[in-house]
RNA sequence: GCCGGGGUAGCUCAGUGGUAGAGCAAACGGCUCAUAAUCGUUAGGUCGCGGGUUCGAAUCCCGCCUCCGGCACCA
């Protein structure tokens, strides 16, 4: 009965921290949907890491006179430090700068590369003068050669929209160095989307549960597939694994090509980590699994067509998909179930922008605010279907008019009245329609809440879950138990002990959202244990003794269930604090001066 | 230009054929256990504009206006 999912993270790129803008369209929700079918019973293994390689990375590097490997070292630690503190439960959160990563990556371009469905061609290329590396064509620009604009990008003009290459500008010149670029043929390998065209609009066509617009868009990219460039004339990345390439240091695998393969070789050290090297099979070769992918629009394509051409042309190929003599010979790995691309988010009606200043960067978010503060603000206002913008005055307003008030104050009037009142969860008496009533309605909350995180409808679950909390919010204030104690302390007990017995059942279906307050309500109803959690890094020494840091947990040890309360009577009550802090309104005003000073400054 | 998405109450947003919704903001009232939190009542929209299909359209079709993204060697 217990399903396989794998839950893919898109991999944050390590030129830099992440804003709050990169968490909210897939870290939150992917950790949101893991938390769930964990709590589910359900075999969850839930993966990413830094994507370290590419130009940007050189370029950071150079800027500051260091290595891109110290550049993908420093970000991959605060990227990870980030996470780890929002919550986010990745199985294995790793990097691609591994020996595991570099071996899982030239498997498949060798696989790929065997079966001919990557291709030799020649190219012109754009290097840089003074360096002699690739320059991207983003990073030449010249005049227009259609309107005459002169900051026209290699790849399109801004002022009159024209397509370009970077060999059109007129008076073209780098944009790191201003040095004109050298045009010269270099050999590339390209990956030949074209020969999976039909089995992917096959595919993609029966996908009805995928969000329209990540169907539609990709059936759309389909129309018009070309071969893709998967090699770059650059000395930081994957190399190449042909005999004639392996040991230059000028032509690497490029960038995307890689990343995507993360999902695979993430899941695969998962296995070798936990010393039962085979055990990825379980989700990669199992035809029952399921796999969702959570990654913002920008992303889609990667994941609805790229990828799984790739694994299309893999199967079960190569030196890890093959099991020879196993229980998964010949089974190929598998395709993602659902692609759930998040909107984008916006900061104060602007576009996040670093260069600019119009950013908030987790960490420094984290450093004075509450995880599950920024969580709920990101679930509840966050880019599920369209953009949405993030203010301050929203965030203060939702944290204390919603999230304290509703769902904080619930938990805070009940837990300090039975504590004071009782000390321990009240015997009941006999139950009236309105307590038989309210249980009931919490409980049936916990399948509806359920139901519309497995559809990956976030937004929808915790307004459920919020809207629930109302209803005992209103059961308290109509039988009003601090009146009837006064008269009548049985009754009072019954009333108090179904409010808690609603409370601990709220408090498994905000686990998925707020997983660090719902620990500690776990610990003032009396419970032992962590709900879920709690997460750790584990450091790694692979075979050729370099080591790297990962981020886990003991995710099997949860006590928490997708169940209703069964809040034992008697369990002795811990003294309660108020879950979440409430904002001064000054917040708003401090924090738009904080933007500004970051803009000029 | 091409492709995609949005335009619903003052604000932020739900709602894919069957009498227009939520939260907040506003007005009034109740309660006072609780982080002055809570509960109730009221008010508020010709669902961007025009046309069409239908017994019936925010929802389907056509045209237009407007905003926002993407357009591939960017990750």
């Amino acid at each position: 009965m217990s399903e396989h999912i794998l839950v893919a993270v898109a991999w944050p790129y390590a030129n830099g921290p992440r804003h709050i803008g990169h968490v909210a369209g897939f870290g939150v929700p992917a950790d949101i949907f893991a938390r769930y079918h964990r709590l589910r019973g359900n075999r969850v293994l839930m993966i990413s890491g830094t994507d370290e390689h590419g130009t940007p990375i050189t370029l950071v590097a150079d800027k500051e006179g260091t290595t891109p490997q110290a550049i993908a070292d420093r970000y991959n630690k605060i990227i990870g430090d980030d996470l780890y503190n929002l919550g986010l439960s990745y199985d294995t959160f790793t990097r691609t700068t591994t020996a595991n990563h570099y071996a899982v990556t030239q498997d498949i371009f060798r696989t790929l590369y065997e079966r001919g469905y990557i291709i030799r061609k020649e190219t012109l290329g754009a290097f840089s003068a003074t360096t002699g590396r690739t320059l991207p064509d983003r990073y030449i620009e010249g005049t227009c050669p259609i309107c005459g604009y002169d900051e026209a990008r290699g790849d399109q003009c801004d002022n009159c929209g024209s397509q370009l290459d970077p060999t059109d500008l007129i008076n073209p010149r780098s944009k790191v160095d201003g040095q004109p670029p050298v045009f010269k043929p270099t050999e590339h390998f390209f990956l030949d989307l074209p020969a999976f065209a039909e089995q992917l609009r096959t595919w993609i066509d029966q996908q009805h549960h995928w969000r329209p617009n990540v169907r539609n868009f990709s059936l759309n990219f389909l129309k018009d597939l070309k071969p893709r460039p998967i090699t770059r004339d650059l000395e930081w990345g994957v190399p190449i694994p042909l005999p004639e390439y392996v040991h230059r240091d000028d032509k690497k695998i490029y960038v995307w090509f890689d990343a995507v393969i993360g999902y695979l070789s993430a899941s695969i050290e998962w296995a070798i980590n936990r010393g039962d090297p085979d055990a990825w099979r379980a989700w990669w070769q199992n035809p029952d699994a399921r796999h969702f992918y959570f990654m913002g629009k920008d992303n889609i394509v990667f994941h609805t067509v790229i990828w799984p051409a790739m694994l299309l042309g893999y199967g079960a190929g190569g030196q890890f998909g093959a099991h020879p003599g196993g229980k998964y010979e010949g089974i190929p790995l598998q395709l993602p179930y659902n692609v759930v691309s998040s909107e984008f988010l916006t900061m104060e009606g602007k576009k996040f922008s670093s260069s600019r200043g119009i950013v908030i960067y987790v960490n420094d978010f984290l450093s004075r605010y509450d995880a599950d503060a920024l969580r709920y603000f990101l679930t509840i206002a966050g880019p599920e279907n369209q953009d949405t913008d993030f203010t301050w005055a929203e965030f203060v307003r939702r944290n204390n008019d919603e999230l304290v008030a509703t769902w904080g104050n619930l938990v805070n009037r009940t837990l300090t009245n039975v504590y004071k009142n009782f000390g321990q969860v009240p015997q009941p008496g006999q139950l009236t329609a309105a307590d038989e009533q309210l249980l009931e309605e919490v409980t049936t909350g916990l399948e509806t809440v359920g139901d519309l995180l497995a559809a990956a409808r976030f937004k929808a679950a915790l307004s459920e879950a919020m809207r629930l909390a109302g209803q005992v919010n209103i059961y308290l204030s109509e039988q009003e138990p601090w009146k009837v104690i006064k008269q009548d302390r049985e009754r009072a007990a019954t009333i108090w002990y179904v409010a808690l017995r609603c409370v601990d059942t709220l408090k498994i279906i905000f686990t998925p959202f707020l997983p660090f307050s719902s620990q500690r309500l776990h610990e003032y109803l009396g419970y032992d244990g962590y709900i879920a959690g709690p997460l750790l890094f584990r450091e790694v020494t692979e075979a050729d003794g370099r080591t790297h840091r990962v981020l886990t947990g003991e995710y099997e040890q949860w006590v928490g269930r997708w169940e209703p309360s069964a809040l034992p009577v008697g369990q002795t009550l811990r003294p309660p604090q108020p879950l979440f802090k409430k904002l001064d309104e000054q917040v708003v005003e401090d924090e738009l001066a904080r933007m500004q000073s970051r803009a000029t400054g």
